[in-house]
DNA sequence: AGATCGGCCTGGACGC
DNA sequence: TGCGTCCAGGCCGATC
């Protein structure tokens, strides 16, 4: 898969992986010798028995015959997993990390190095900080409008840089954030938002995952082909990337400025503080 | 303790 | 053409 991937992306690499991995034997696992890759080979000899999602981790769960395990996965920017015998596959530099199955073997690629891959006692993540203290998934019922409202007010950062921070609630990243906030009409800069906005934004951020799951990701390929003003996904990105752009809503022109050190693009006439 | 900022890493876009 | 510079992105750790 191309893309930058946040949580409707890598549940789609869930979703492709969850088969081909179910019941598979770990017999090797080899990765480059970094920290982002930690006690990798406590997971030889061990069996996957499902593989789960939180936020944008992947976490595979592996039997040992006596303590669970889990090996934790998160794609950075240019994560991919590759198998072997994939039609087009031939191993390249950029693979960092493989693992030898019982019937197969599967390399993880990544050019940039912003992917980790790590091997943990089941659920104990005190060295994965993010994951460790992950909010809600956003369309799970443990994520209300309440809930998001109450995690909002708990901060002071602007409201861009929280929904990044993964708190509030897990998995969005640059792109759906500024189309959530764009749909629901907040600033990124917010600094206080309410409970009447909270609630918009519980429904935006619902409405743009569950969209994005529905087509398996908004590549970043599909991002170009926008740029390019050609693509079957031109039409579903209405602030990301668009800078310079009429809103969608009333016709001003898009902003692009920074928040929380990120690029973010919003409406200034809609998207009022 | 919470907010903020630089670093990581690389290819691609851009300017000269 | 080819070089240099800047940017993007998620997360982490250092610093304010």
């Amino acid at each position: 898969m191309v893309g930058v991937p946040e949580l409707p992306e890598v549940e789609s690499v869930r979703r492709q992986l969850l088969p081909r991995l179910a019941g598979r034997a770990i017999r090797a696992v080899d990765a480059v010798p970094q920290a982002r890759f930690s006690g990798l080979s406590r997971a030889a000899g061990t069996t996957i028995t499902d593989l789960r999602r939180r936020g944008k981790y992947l976490l595979a769960d592996l039997d040992t015959g006596q303590d669970a395990l889990e090996l934790v996965a998160h794609l950075g920017m240019t994560g991919a997993f590759r198998f072997r015998d994939e039609e087009g596959w031939e191993p390249d530099a950029y693979v960092r990390a493989t693992l030898v199955l019982d019937d197969g073997v599967l390399d993880f690629r990544d050019v940039r190095r912003f992917g980790r891959l790590s091997v943990v006692d089941a659920g104990d993540y005190a060295d994965i900080a993010t994951l460790a203290a992950l909010g809600p998934e956003p369309l799970s019922p443990a994520f209300t409008p309440e809930g998001l409202h109450a995690a909002l007010a708990a901060s002071r950062q602007p409201v861009k840089a929280q929904l990044l921070s993964q708190r509030p609630v897990a998995g969005v990243g640059n792109i759906y954030a500024d189309e959530a906030l764009w749909s629901a009409r907040i600033n990124p800069r917010s600094r206080r938002v309410g409970p009447e906005r909270a609630a918009r934004l519980w429904a935006a951020l619902r409405e743009v995952l569950a969209a994005a799951i529905d087509r398996e990701g908004t590549t970043f390929r599909d991002y170009q082909m926008v740029n390019g003003q050609s693509g079957r996904y031109a039409t579903h990105l209405a602030a990301y990337g668009q800078a310079g752009r009429p809103c969608r809503r009333c016709g001003a022109p898009l902003r692009a400025i920074t928040v929380g050190g990120r690029g973010t693009t919003y409406c200034p006439a809609c998207q009022r503080q």
